[in-house]
DNA sequence: CGTATTTGCCCTTGTTGGTCAGCATCGGGG
DNA sequence: CCCCGATGCTGACCAACAAGGGCAAATACG
């Protein structure tokens, strides 16, 4: 599950890719623009310096920016910042495995192998797309609108 | 996510696939065999039958069988039953869509873009595939065992 | 140097998942 | 017909996510 965390996070680091490079971005100025409650952006960025994928200045002309270029982060990596393994269950993360207490035979466990699979999908789209090529995605789309009114 | 409950669901859906047909297991039969709370998976599989995939009989002799043969229940089924819908966030849903109060345009939402991808894969996986594969693909792993000891 | 500004951190409050305990209810068999 | 054995339901409790308030720390600018 994405939660409002992730959701969140990936949004303010989208309107980050936004800006002119090296240019800063300050959370009020994030919160409002994309509509999320100030104080819990906050801790969100907080992690996201914390894990590298941004630089947050303090003081007068402020703010964060992404450390990188947006084509050199991947969502599969903010998601693992804010919301932990990308599998559904701790047992089927590569990342991060964590056995089942309840299960006697790992390696046999059905539900397992099938969380395993869809593991391997969603690693595979998530860590395969860029900030930078979501918000190509949304450009699109807003473009196909103007090009039909 | 995948939350215990829907882990425990399945875990029992596959316990109920081994057994004969029109036979019926009890709920501690299943609780010590899986390793699941018992009172916990009473509430479980009241949720199965409410969703029409377990049958109940109460009484001396009473118990859970599957309402079908195991390949025709899919594992997509039992955890929308259980954890609700497939998709990681409720704006990429599409059998249980619910817009986030956050997204301007919904239609370029660049985190609902790729979460519906997510979403997609994920679901064609689940809904194509049936208890009784998840149970056959368990077996093929000790059977594979037993092979290379 | 000091002050306004912005990040960074802690503590509190509501909501949801996970678990346990007890009581209600139904149904077959003696 | 009634009683034992099973499901079914309600409430209580603890941990984690979601969100907000207040205060400390750092930094650019006058």
């Amino acid at each position: 599950m994405l939660t409002n965390k992730g959701k969140y996070g990936l949004k303010a680091l989208v309107h980050l890719a936004g800006l002119p490079p090296d240019a800063t971005a300050q959370s009020m100025e994030i919160a409002t623009a994309e509509a999320i409650p100030k104080k819990f952006l906050d801790a969100i960025l907080g992690d996201l310096r914390n894990a590298g994928l941004v630089v947050a200045r303090k003081g007068k002309n402020g703010g964060y920016r992404l450390s990188r270029p947006p084509s050199e982060i991947m969502a599969g990596a903010a998601i693992r910042a804010l919301d932990g393994p990308l599998a559904p269950i701790g047992c089927a993360s590569r990342t991060r495995y964590r056995p089942c207490d309840d299960c006697g035979d790992v390696e046999s466990c059905s539900v397992r192998l099938l969380m395993t699979e869809v593991r391997d999908l969603s690693a595979k789209l998530l860590d395969g797309t860029s900030i930078a090529e979501m918000r190509g995605r949304a450009a699109a789309v807003i473009e196909h609108y103007t090009y039909h009114i």
